[in-house]
DNA sequence: GTCTATAGCAGGATAGAC
DNA sequence: GTCTATCCTGCTATAGAC
């Protein structure tokens, strides 16, 4: 009796976190849900009490896990070093959201998921600015501060950390519109030059926090 | 027959793009709009056929004015110097997006209806990218290209534009998610500093054009 | 735990009076 | 050009058999 063990719920929250990602909330309906998970409409309320609550499990279940698992592979990335240098903590960075350790769909999905949320607050983004993003942020800023030649307030490095992020995130999340301006297809080749430009990109335009201002 | 010309009309296409830039195409329904409009339920049929075509209508004959309007105040910002300097180009980008000539509430709506459409494509991207914002960035790249001090291939001076506007969009598209990291209210003080954070930022990220790779 | 069946409602669209 | 009334589809949620 637990060997088992609830599959038609595991099927749910892929199938759920997949569409949630492509379509946004309101844009999917419980019977597409279910449909692409093989399993009957009656399921999603009965493991989870309806598409609402199903929405916030898959955050709660699936969203945070991967998130956990994306910081780690950045941290892992620089475990080796005792004190990255600026340049490798970037390209790391990037590294970890452009090639990481997810497959490109769950990245796509992680990401655009993410999005949604951000810009379009609903109950889940607190639990991800709380308990995922300001800790990543924080982590960045104190990997990043001994790189630096001037003493800088956390809260002045934070905007810096963001930009950075900013930049990595853009390319992720207006893809379409970034392949049809630069005639360019998201391949292998193209993903590691922008793992290049970005840390070229953001390296230097750290170094304004080493300028007077 | 020419005064009151459709008053009906032009509500609508206000209201709906409105509800559509906050709330997406799927999570809002006619009645939604036209209760907005104070007007009747067909009207939308009426006018423009369908809620599918309201929201074209709304990218043809509101976005794109509106982004028309946004750049030409970013040309204007520049209109009296023979050859701008990378910061000057750089500061009044930035300043279109964050301060530029729309209102705030304008201005949200403004991009995030962009996002929307370019993380989620539908039929009005296209639209977007060819006759908008393949023209903004082939200007900005025209005018950066003189500042710089190396020669550097168009398609390589494009995706450097387009990391620039990536950090300007972010902080506008994940405006909520920033205010709860860094505590920080959107208000006059922190926009114009975020302006001159995101013009240091982006003119040393734009010096590693001018270095050898 | 999974299914069928259905209640109950909200959605987009349209016909036709004015 | 605007309104009312209504059609019909598709939605979420639930009751109850198995």
């Amino acid at each position: 009796m637990a060997g088992t063990e609830d599959n038609t719920r595991e099927r749910l929250l892929d199938q759920a976190e997949r569409l949630f990602s492509e379509k946004g909330f309101a844009a999917v309906s419980v019977r597409e849900i279910t449909n692409a998970s093989q399993c009957n409409l009656a399921a999603v309320n009965y493991h989870f009490g309806g598409k609402q609550k199903l929405y916030l499990a898959v955050f709660k279940e699936r969203w945070a896990k991967r998130a956990q698992k994306l910081q780690k592979s950045f941290i892992q990335a620089l475990a080796g070093k005792q004190q990255p240098d600026l340049e490798e903590v970037i390209s790391a960075m990037a590294r970890a959201f452009l090639e990481g350790p997810l497959t490109d769909s769950e990245r796509r999905n992680h990401i655009q998921l993410m999005q949604r949320e951000l810009s379009n607050p609903g109950q889940a983004m607190g639990m991800i600015v709380q308990q995922v993003m300001r800790p990543f942020i924080q982590n960045l800023v104190s990997m990043i501060r001994p790189c630096l030649s001037r003493e800088v307030e956390d809260e002045r490095l934070r905007i810096y950390v963001l930009s950075m992020l900013g930049v990595v995130l853009y390319f992720f999340l207006a893809r379409p519109a970034v392949s049809g301006i630069l005639n360019q297809e998201y391949d292998q080749r193209f993903k590691s030059e922008l793992v290049s430009h970005i840390t070229a990109f953001c390296l230097n335009g750290m170094q304004a926090l080493n300028q007077e201002r």
